[in-house]
DNA sequence: TTGAGCATGTAACACGTTACATGATTTC
DNA sequence: GAAATCATGTAACGTGTTACATGCTCAA
């Protein structure tokens, strides 16, 4: 239930937010650790105002509503965060597909993998790009962002030299064919 | 829709083989990178049939179907694979959290980031011992696994090195607190 | 006054998880 | 003959995606 707390957290960092809000930090940052619809966040913020967790603290014009969390829903992001354990990566399509890569013609398999180093140098300068948009200043939500932040930077050069890597192995193997 | 093309993979490598073969499979080393349920194989495998991406060549004792991929079923394999780019990865509940660690006392901030590091650290043991276990021969599904399995250690070395970074950083800033 | 952006909501469908349900074969 | 393992399937429920639907407000 990772939407559930990503939508719970952003509202005890940011009381006074709406779902417009919301959706707008998602489609900035958040979304690259948990991506979120509109559909999603707007039926969440429904059902945690029905469970208690967070309230509407005032309406604007269009309709708009400020939530606010309530004193059950900082305890249950406290809950969540200290004394359960966060559920692993499990789908990455970009190397499920490594696994397939020798029903094709070898230089399709190389085009693969140095498409795939390009994507990840991409992501890394997109990242790069949105740090030097946020002037971030130390302390709450900024000073941990910036650490999600350099984990997205690390992550991406990992893919793009692992990809790297990959091509220069197919490529020896050609040279050297199997005995 | 990942969880038909590995399955569809799955059975253009492993020809022959049944559901309960592709579970094993899943279990052990593919369900890493795409998680897959036995409700969901043993759908996926009715409708690539019905689709006539793969058919049942034999049927064994206890009911087993085997498996084998049709040519309209190798041509999507390849389709996928050439002319479609993979979805980046969008959710990571480890990293999400990250985000909401300003809400909780520094200490139990630090204390999640040494679980995450201990967390990546035994992720990377247990690679090493699947790469042990397995006894690969070059070529085939093999020799792309292998790749795959290099992807995943650069993985948890990442992580590991990411999370001991970031509690350094926390205790840099607890001892100089902001001007 | 018109268009951009603010703002929310619902419905239909696809995908994923858990639990249930059943039975055949092999091994001890 | 009991237990482990092989082997498949379904039902209920929860989560996620896409598309539709509507209307307000502000600035140019």
């Amino acid at each position: 239930m990772s939407l559930r707390h990503a939508v719970l957290g952003l509202i005890v960092e940011v009381p006074g937010c709406s779902g417009y809000d919301l959706l707008k930090i998602f489609d900035l940052s958040l979304g690259h650790v948990w991506a979120a619809t509109q559909s999603q966040v707007y039926g969440e913020l429904a059902k945690l105002t029905a469970d208690g967790l967070i309230e509407v603290t005032s309406e604007g014009p269009r309709g708009r509503k400020e939530y606010a969390a309530t004193p059950a829903g900082r305890d249950e992001l406290r809950r969540w965060l200290t004394e359960t354990e966060p559920k692993p990566v499990s789908r990455d399509e970009g190397i499920l597909r490594v696994f397939f890569l020798g029903t094709v013609a070898a230089e399709r398999a190389t085009d693969y993998l140095r498409a795939q180093a390009a994507a990840a140098d991409r992501g890394h300068e997109e990242l790069v790009a949105l740090e030097n948009s946020l002037d971030w200043h130390r302390g709450g939500m900024a000073g941990y962002g910036h650490i999600a932040l350099e984990y997205g930077k690390r992550f991406m050069a990992m893919r793009r030299e692992w990809a790297e890597w990959a091509v220069e192995q197919l490529q020896e193997r050609s040279e050297q064919p199997p005995a």
